[in-house]
RNA sequence: GGGCCGUUAGCUCAGUCCGGUAGAGCAGCGGACUUUUAAUCCGUUGGUCGGGGGUUCGAAUCCCCCACGGCCCA
């Protein structure tokens, strides 16, 4: 096709930057103004559907062609235009919408010569409406055969390649609508995180817990260690904080006299990206006053196991294809148990600082000398046992120092009322017996107020407004965060939380598209 | 932060080792075709080879820097 250099060098000024590059996408433009000159509106919003492919395959997926003739019945959907292949003077065309796809069948002979010729201009990608009868084809297909035909919005870009479809990695997570129209397996993992979650809700309403939001921009950042996103309130002119956490919002409910809440929603940490940490992630966190972090432990048996036998019928399932059997009670082990089992190292040497100092050397874990023996401790945990935690299991025992918001054990006040629970090597929820005590917590914040002073940069601050929440006495209360997006992981067999986060965080690209 | 790998047409990929006119399939465009389904057949358009610098008569290819992404490690 010939242009006017000129013109279209005009044309492109005007248009400035989204002024199309390539060749394509101008073929793509014109063919949309002539059907635009031929009196078709592109984006049309005047038709009502009454099916979805994924009801008729339901409903007539076994019919066989003699009953499907006899319905006499019109059927109207609409949907995106994902194959063609176009005849002389007929054609099949596939279209999806968001319950499935389902073959048309579009005759010159039936819809007419003009509808033919303007059909014959839409494109793999355009939306289009359709209505008609059901039929069977040569092959057996179940197909509609189409009275009318309709564009119901032009694709001004081509779609992926319909064998291979967009497998670039980075495309998948930046431009996630071509991902998501293009790779059923990424729709189906979006449909089954949405599933979890209701069944956890569902999972939780039927205990009488009530569903909350807390706030999520705090003036002091606690409720876990990690490091926080600042922003600033102009009005008011003060520093906030993303939340890291929302529990110490949810325990002041606790006092307020909500004694069981749980709240699904996003929290916040300025760290760093990985296959398993996005900086905004989603938790669940729960508070059942009058129970223990032992009572949370079969909860969360419960809890996951209702889960899993409505999304896999069964409690075994293979995550990257190594077999999960979440089959209760799932083990439970101390951190001192599970570091002598896994890594060979007597709990005698973990009892002084200095022999778990020099234990955590020799396994290259991350310590420094200033460490409490329970940081070290951690440490060492984290470097060697917590990858070999493949089957579910409770780790249990904790040190006070690592534990700031934790009731203390009623026999060893070293140690806390707290449970860890690891599935496939990754931490899947945190739980405890809540310290509720104010004046062993304010102890504890001064504790780490003096971590943060030394250069814990992850340490808490105090918080004197929880305080005097808890000086108004809170009942004695377990809780619980359960990390959604690792649960969701294993149950879609995603190897990276980008799989299950439709948006996940990336650099920003100058160039683009 | 470190190591390794990647970035070539709208998409999926060759071409890089060993420098010498940038390729294929799909998509697109033109034509034929009323039961196809990765439709088929004939013809055909399309590229700042991620960006910048260097070496060279000559760079997608070799060297350096940068950007973005992936995996692993911290």
């Amino acid at each position: 096709m010939k242009k006017s250099a000129a013109g279209d060098g005009a044309l492109g000024r005007d248009k400035g930057a989204m002024e199309d590059s390539s060749e394509l996408l101008r073929k793509k433009r014109e063919k949309a103004n002539e059907l635009k000159a031929a009196g078709v509106d592109l984006y049309p919003n005047d038709m009502r559907v009454d099916h979805t492919a994924g009801d008729l395959i339901d409903i007539y997926g076994e019919a066989n062609g003699e009953t499907l003739e006899r319905l006499g019945e019109t059927f109207r959907l609409a949907g995106r235009i994902m194959a063609r292949r176009v005849f002389g003077k007929a054609s099949f065309i596939s279209i999806r919408d968001r319950k499935g796809d389902i073959q048309v069948y579009i005759r010159k002979e039936k819809i007419g010569d003009e509808l033919y010729g303007l059909f014959r201009k839409f494109d793999i990608g355009d939306f289009i409406f359709i209505s008609g009868s059901l039929f069977r084809t040569n092959t057996g297909e179940l197909t509609i055969d189409a009275d009318t035909v309709r564009l119901l919005s032009k694709c001004m870009r081509p779609l992926p390649e319909k064998w291979h479809g967009l497998t670039d990695i980075e495309a998948r997570y930046r431009q996630r609508y071509l991902d998501l129209i293009m790779n059923p397996a990424a729709k189906e993992t979006f449909i089954i995180r949405s599933r979890i979650i209701r069944l956890i809700r569902q999972f939780m309403m039927e205990r009488d817990f009530l569903e909350v939001e807390t706030p999520m921009m705090h003036p002091i950042a606690g409720g876990a260690a990690a490091k926080p996103f600042k922003t600033h309130h102009n009005t008011l002119d003060m520093e906030l904080y993303l939340r890291i956490a929302p529990e110490l919002y949810l325990k002041r409910l606790v006092v307020g006299g909500m004694e069981r809440v749980f709240e699904i929603n996003r929290s916040f940490r300025n760290e760093g990206i990985s296959t398993l940490h996005n900086p905004e992630f989603t938790m669940m966190e729960f508070y059942l006053a009058y129970a223990t972090y032992e009572d949370l432990m079969a909860l969360t048996e419960e809890m996951i196991s209702f889960v899993a036998r409505d999304i896999f019928g069964t409690l075994q399932f293979v995550y990257q294809g190594v077999d999960i059997d979440l089959s209760p009670p799932w083990p439970r082990m101390t951190v001192k148990e599970a570091i002598s089992a896994f890594a060979g190292i007597s709990p005698e040497r973990l009892d002084s600082q200095e022999s778990a100092l020099n234990e955590a050397r020799r396994l290259n874990a991350p310590v420094t000398d200033a460490d409490s023996t329970g940081k070290i401790v951690m440490a060492i945990f984290e470097a060697v046992v917590e990858e070999k935690l493949i089957q579910p299991t409770f780790i249990t025992r904790y040190p006070v120092e690592v534990s700031p918001l934790s009731r203390r054990s009623s026999d060893n006040s070293d140690y806390v009322d707290r449970f860890e629970l690891f599935i496939y090597g990754r931490e899947i929820a945190n739980a405890f017996s809540e310290l509720n005590d104010p004046d062993d917590q304010r102890e504890r914040f001064l504790q780490q107020v003096a971590e943060k002073e030394s250069g814990d940069e992850e340490a808490h601050e105090m918080d004197e407004d929880y305080i005097t929440a808890l000086e108004y006495a809170m009942p004695p209360t377990a809780g619980e965060g359960i990390g959604i997006d690792r649960l969701v992981m294993l149950f879609t067999d995603s190897p990276s939380i980008r799989d299950v986060i439709l948006f996940p965080h990336m650099r920003t690209k100058i160039k683009n598209a």
